[in-house]
Parts: C-alpha cells; structure tokens; sequence
DNA sequence: CAGGTCATGTAAAGCGTTACATGATTTT
DNA sequence: AAAATCATGTAACGCTTTACATGACCTG
C-alpha cells in the first residue's frame, strides 16, 4: 500500500521554490515580476499563486538561498531578490538531479469520458467534443504568446513548442475518435 | 488580480468526491474497491489516496448523496456504498454540466528544460532524454492494462488509448527534439 | 479624478499526501 | 509460522487557492 516517496525532503526545494530560484536566475526579481512570468510562460504546466509566492520567498531568505532588499520605487514599496551564492547552488543542484520527475495531471475531462458508460452512448461523443473545444482554447492561448516566445532563450520555446504539439495531438485525437464512434453509432443503428 | 473562480462551490461535489460517485456507480462499493480501480485505470489522470477518500465517503454520506452499510465479511470490518436518488443525480448532473473542466498539470520535466538556459547547453538534451526515458517508463504502464482495459466498457478504454497516444506524442517530440539540437550543436562546433 | 495597473501581503479554508496504526484473512 | 493482502482508518503536515486588504502610481 506505500505509495512514493515524499514529494519534498527537508533539504530540497518546495514545488513553488522551484520554480521561484529559476525566475530569479531569469533576472525577475520580485514577487510581482515572478508571477506576471509564471502566467506568461509556465502556467500551462506549472502554476504559482501569489499565496505561495510571497510566503515562500521568505522560507527562501530564511534557509538563505535568497536575498532580499527593499528597494522602493517612488513610494510604492517593492522587496528585491537576488540568489546567493546556497541559491546558485541548490538551483544546479535541482536542475542535474535525476530523481525521478515530479509529474501530475488533473483532467476532468478525461474524467468524465471514463465515466460516460453511466449515461447514454450519445454523451460519449458530446464528452469528447468538450474536451477538443477545451483544448482548441488551450491551444489559442498557447499560439498567442508563440512569437513573444520566438525572441527569448530556447528553453521556454521549446517548452511552449512541447505544449502546442501535445495539446495539437489530444484535439486530433478527439476529432478521429469522435468520428469513428459517431459512424459506429450511424452503423449500428442501421442494423 | 483576480484569478478565475473557486474550484468547488458548496453546492457541488470536490475533486475526489467526483471520482467516488463515479467508481460507486462502476459497481465499486467500499473504498478499498475505489482506491483499486482508481491506481489501476484513472491514476493517470486523476489520483486519489486513502486519506481522501474515507474522510470524503462519509463527507458524501453526510451530504445525502451515498448510503453506507457495515457488512463484515467473515470477522473483517467492511463498509459497503451505494449511491442514493440525490447522489444519481449528482452524477448525472456533473457529468453533463459544460463548466470549463478542471485542467491542471505539474511536469517538472518541462520546468527543467524551461530553465535549461542557466546551464549548458548539453544539459538540454540530458534535460529531454530523462524525460524521454519518465515518459518510456510511463508508456509501459499503461500498455500493460491494455488488455485488460480492453474487455471492459469503453469509457475507460477510451482514457486508456488516449493516454498512450499523449505519452507516444510526448516521446516522439523528446526524440525529434533532441536529435536537432544535438545536430544543431554538431554543425556550430565545426563552423 | 476615475479606473487600471503596480506591488505587497495575510487569513482561512480546502485539498492532498504521507506515515502510522490495527487487526483479520489468505497464501506460501 | 511468516509474509502478503484485505480492509479500515487517523493525524500531521504541506501545498495551494481564494478572498480580502492596502495603498501608490499612471493614463486618459
């Protein structure tokens, strides 16, 4: 019955620290800056709210992976970070570590079609055009920050390249399969 | 700053409650059922744990929507569900409501290859190789419940195939992508 | 000067995993 | 007789979202 691992070991990176000391080697270095990134680039794969954000770069500054400095712009208040030297490093650390990914998939979509044996045959069909309208919007979002992408570093490019190929492969797979169990439909009611 | 709206609303059933009263009406009747079936055909897609779902079986119980009754085999404590009039309809109406579905992933794989600009850049194909080799190991699961998933209903062999086709997607780009970056790092070297 | 964005944060609640605990039954 | 599996469950902890709150600055 014992399932994997901890996700986080007490010396490791949290999810968020994760991907928080990687936007801060990006050059963003405030709280604000990290998630207008996350929502740009990361979210469709890795998400942040600002009630993890904020929180966990003050863990960060106090195992002192991170420094902060208040640095205020006119009167408006505005906390600075930066990496030390422990930051650089865990960040390495974390980025060549082969322990096995961290890798999890919530899709109530998907949901839903394992179910639709309960209802009619014809909310099959239905279930699965949802799922393809749903990732045609996915796929829009993605589509419209491509030539944003285009002028910064390879790795966010491919990343969004790897997001627009899968979610292109799940709306095909919804359109062949919706098809062919529409005609099986259209066939035995012949019969 | 707002972000979209609450994931569960008093009125409706929380992310595992969902699951439950899905597997329920698979026939599955007490939570060491669901928590079998759940590993051995959503796990992929949608998890639940023990911890969830007990507490949420009687949560549900509360609610009016499952109906549970102590039936011990042999001296072995046993609690057995059924749904009720009210849970049906619970069921039925999540699984034709057309709210935007829940849609979350978490692949630290791509949060590798996104910040694989701070490293060199071989330790971007290292980055898509180990997810390459996640995804292989992933591959594998599912294509040892094929056949058993097979001669089942087909909602659940629908998730299955499409499942398998993501994860074949997903490899195919990690080869495709990682033998042009290689060749990319070949040609730069010689000029 | 109103409305939007910049910027920071907190509190409460919900969701979820992990680790632990217990004891019966079945298999080897 | 030991080991695995069946079956149930709880407690502690960690993660995350949501909603709320505050106030400065900028644009039209």
């Amino acid at each position: 019955m014992a399932q994997p691992g901890p996700k986080t070991r007490p010396s490791e990176l949290s999810p968020t620290g994760r991907v928080i000391l990687g936007m801060i080697a990006f050059g963003k270095s405030t709280g604000y800056d990290i998630k207008q990134l996350v929502d740009k680039s990361t979210r469709h794969f890795w998400a942040a709210s600002y009630g993890q954000i904020y929180p966990e770069l003050r863990r960060l500054e106090e195992r002192g992976l991170v420094r902060g400095r208040s640095e205020p712009s006119g009167g408006r208040a505005r906390t600075v970070y930066e990496l030390t030297e422990a930051g650089e490093s865990a960040l390495h650390g974390w980025l060549e570590s082969d322990e096995e990914p961290l890798y999890e998939l919530r899709d109530e979509g998907m949901l839903k079609l394992f179910f639709s044996d309960v209802a009619e045959p014809e909310r099959r069909v239905e279930s699965i055009l949802a799922m393809r309208a749903h990732k045609e919007r996915k796929l829009a979002q993605l589509r419209a920050i491509e030539a944003y992408a285009k002028q910064g570093p390879p790795g966010p490019y491919l990343t969004l390249q790897l997001g627009i190929g899968l979610t292109e492969c799940y709306i095909d797979w919804c359109e062949t399969t919706a098809r062919r169990l529409a005609a099986e439909a259209g066939r035995s009611r012949q019969c």
